[in-house]
DNA sequence: TTGGTTATCGCAAATCCATGCAATAACGGT
DNA sequence: ACCGTTATTGCATGGATTTGCGATAACCAA
């Protein structure tokens, strides 16, 4: 499984080397079919390479990022990361008050996407928005 | 001018007290005809209250923030607050590149909002959604 | 006006993430 | 298989924001 290879030759084509960190963390964030925070990542980065540092997986992450291998989600105060299924795409809704995420069918954000790129030429970067707000009990608790 | 008088009155009917750090934070936005960083709100409150506290800013801004009296934009790695006019609600697009800000009108995201509320109870806090992507100079230069 | 309650503050430390730099290791060419 | 170039790493440090805690000051009641 794991549709992950791509990402492999995505990286050397673009001029990135392949490193058993990267793929370290490329594996781990596969593997896990929700998002992942980046400590998270660390520790089970650890078992494989326990030399690695923090600031090596969070460059990582990032780069996977811009490479659109991986998305961010904003939870609380940190970045949590899934790998991009562009055949199952989605944005997430995340309750500040609860840190309970869901997710959104990308149709519900085209209409505005487009209307942004027509009439501004500005590309928001869908894939890692994330948007916050109260999800229904919290609402109905505040 | 600037009408943040009632912000005060918001303030103690929620139960909160007025002190003078607090005064010198929403003095300080409110003259800002824009948003302004933490840091330099910071500065600022330095020249009335010598020994405010960094930490005292960040949880005051973050307070007016809940009671939506000011609104939050993030511009690269950084928080900006302004003055919640509500006669005059705007959201924000900045561009990941040259964290360049644009404004956009809240029409363009009302339909969005209204569908997350009706199909999932989920209540965005649209005032203070900052649209990260890229801008039509930096689109066409990357 | 004074006093008591308790929200708020200043301070210090912690958290999360980003970055500068010298040492290392990937990888294309030989 | 080796070598040289240079991207990448680990380490240390820094920046932005949050949090715990004891001391202080707002505010309400008397």
């Amino acid at each position: 499984m794991s549709g992950h290879e791509s990402a492999v030759a995505r990286l050397r084509s673009e001029g990135y080397r392949m490193t058993p960190q990267r793929l370290s963390v490329l594996d781990i964030v596969a593997g896990r079919p929700g998002h992942i925070g980046a400590d998270e990542v660390w520790n089970l980065a650890k078992e494989q390479h326990p030399y690695v540092d923090l600031a090596t997986i969070y460059r990582t992450l990032q780069l996977l990022k811009r490479l659109g291998v991986v998305t961010e989600v904003v939870i609380g105060n940190k970045l949590h990361f899934e790998l991009a299924d562009h055949h199952n795409r989605h944005n997430h809704m995340v309750c500040s008050e609860c840190d309970a995420v869901q997710t959104l069918s990308p149709a519900y954000l085209a209409e505005f996407s487009q209307r942004l790129e027509q009439e501004f030429g500005f590309t928001p970067d869908l894939d890692n928005i994330t948007i916050g707000g109260l999800c229904s009990i919290c609402q109905r608790s505040g």
